[in-house]
DNA sequence: CCGTATTATGAAATCGTTTTTATAATTTAT
DNA sequence: ATAAATTATAAAAACGATTTCATAATACGG
């Protein structure tokens, strides 16, 4: 291809000046005269000049190269989506470029993935690491780049962090299914290595044992936080002897791989099982039956999150602060 | 922070040779003698030097800069995401970085995106372009960047195209309607301006046509392809004096909204109105009812517009294609 | 009206790579 | 043994911006 992109170089020859004078044009217009001026912004209009970011980024020292990057650990799940909706909103109206990246749980593809925010040289990160001792994050932070961790905190590490109450909502879940007569309940969570999977388990036992309910080992499982797992271990649950009348789901796949489990055994809901799940979704008031869930505020997380970091990378020295938000908890029919 | 990244000037005084001879080190090792050779990997270990890839893509013409970029209408509908993962299950196999945007079917804001994916050199594009004429688009791909559409063609240009047979899935599902007894059938569309709305649509009239029923511009209705305009929709389809008794919805928002209209008003599907949705979900099994879909392979069609992307990367000359990959029928118990 | 501030601009250095060109050392051919 | 070809390396240019430093032109104060 013949046809580049135009450059501070074309600029400064149409416009008769010399290359910094046009840079400072469009950096510091306050320092050029203002006939050359609008000289100046009169041929990167025509010539539709714009700079290259690339360039501008190997050039800048820290913290202005309107690139953040996001790691999120699975794109699939409709929770995260959310949050990458709150962040996309937040860096578009600071008109900041969004690198975003999918790790699907997987600690080698992470790696690769904060390697190339890295060398891409963003400004900052917002992740939601792999646990809570997350090594590679832990590094970056420790390298003085600009993070906040969403979804999962970094045990021992000062670094901003949005959280939301997980025990709460899972504690005032699992409480509403008490009321309603169950008192065996069980907890299928995501990976146990999660931060998240434990406090909900906690929320949990802490309803248990709160309401006099002997805690009973066999109806808590982990499983790793997908679909096919959440129907794997409902069905090995309900085909207990002593088999639970409701079920706690970690989170919304695995939500809707024990629904879908619960109605191949063709039990009904909440007559046979009453369930709970973690993560509300758009579609929940369209399942069999309308599902009671625990809402979080996963496009709030994002925005703060972009906030937050945001902050961060004005003022790398600003203390850093953990936020916790609540949780609702939807009631619906399915228990 | 005084500990930067070690750079090629670091490897070069270590290993007592010339930037020069490490770069070759690096990407032509065959170039570069044995002993040296050796050495400088063993500090380049050392030291963990990675390569600063803004740099290299400053410097790097056309092609090798291992970063693309992929621009989707709306993240939050579950079939992009499959895109995503199918485009980034690739892009991660090959060591491309993916930069990521949504672009909420903004046009304002896919041209920003746009923008940014250009002056950050990407060397390609897989994109779903706003609509049949997206002059943005256009001109990218006029100026020689690497480009693929997916899901949504562009009108009399060449460009590696990978879509659906939007109208063949669409004359599917309703035929199933009509074997069921239907005739008066509702079709809710997306935007108009999208070209899946009205392939969708055409083979909808297919159907209806072949099969001798009068086609009735008042069951035909679009919207703006999310979950809100199918359940606005849906309500003003079934109250209207002569209702359909069977919806066919034109994309997974759009059904779940109509599922959510039809339940509030109590209707039973299919006995009162019969649903089959474009876009089957992995949750579409729990649906209330189990939904009837035409499944779209997204992750197929992902993994494909990457393949594509990279070929043409590789050979800008090579002569462009047009791929339509089939849908399949989902049948469960919404008909 | 002269010396000093101030303003506007340009030249050159810089960011971290890749690549071209030049040069020294070695090998091959005659 | 010498000319020619090959190999291994270094020096320097380039990518496209920002920024420091220098310099010329103007304004200002006494």
């Amino acid at each position: 291809m013949k046809n580049q992109n135009p450059n501070l170089k074309d600029v400064a020859k149409k416009a008769g000046v010399s290359i910094a004078t046009v840079s400072r044009a469009l950096n510091y217009p306050e320092k050029v005269d203002s006939t050359t001026l609008t000289r100046i912004n009169k041929v990167i209009k025509e010539i539709n000049y714009k700079p290259n970011r690339v360039a501008q980024r190997l050039r800048i020292k820290g913290g202005n190269r309107k690139i953040i990057g996001l790691l999120v650990p699975d794109i699939q799940n409709p929770f995260y989506v959310e949050v990458v909706r709150g962040v996309e909103d937040y860096a578009y109206s600071m008109n900041y470029a969004l690198l975003m990246s999918n790790f699907a749980q997987n600690k080698e593809k992470e790696k690769m993935y904060l390697d190339i925010m890295k060398s891409e040289s963003v400004d900052g990160l917002i992740v939601a690491p792999y646990d809570e001792h997350d090594a590679e994050v832990i590094s970056l932070i420790k390298e003085g780049i600009p993070t906040v961790c969403v979804d999962r905190g970094l045990a021992n590490v000062n670094v901003d962090t949005i959280l939301v109450d997980n025990e709460n909502g899972a504690f005032e879940a699992v409480e509403l299914l008490i009321q309603k007569g169950h008192n065996r309940i069980a907890y299928i969570g995501g990976l146990p290595s999660i931060p998240t999977s434990q406090q909900r388990k906690d929320g949990y036992v802490k309803a248990l044992v709160k309401n006099n309910i002997k805690v009973d080992e066999k109806l808590i499982r982990f499983g790793d936080s997908k679909h096919e797992s959440g129907k794997k271990i409902a069905r090995e649950l309900l085909k207990l002897k002593n088999a639970p009348t409701a079920i706690f789901a970690g989170n919304n796949l695995i939500t809707l791989g024990a629904l879908e489990t619960i109605h191949s055994l063709g039990l009904s809901i909440p007559k046979d099982v009453a369930v709970i799940g973690f993560d509300d979704m758009p579609w929940a008031i369209s399942l069999n039956p309308p599902l009671t869930a625990v809402k979080q505020p996963g496009y709030e997380i994002g925005k703060q999150a972009a906030g937050l970091l945001y902050q961060r990378i004005m003022d790398p020295e600003k203390l850093s602060a953990k936020t916790i938000l609540n949780t609702e908890l939807i009631i619906r029919s399915s228990c």
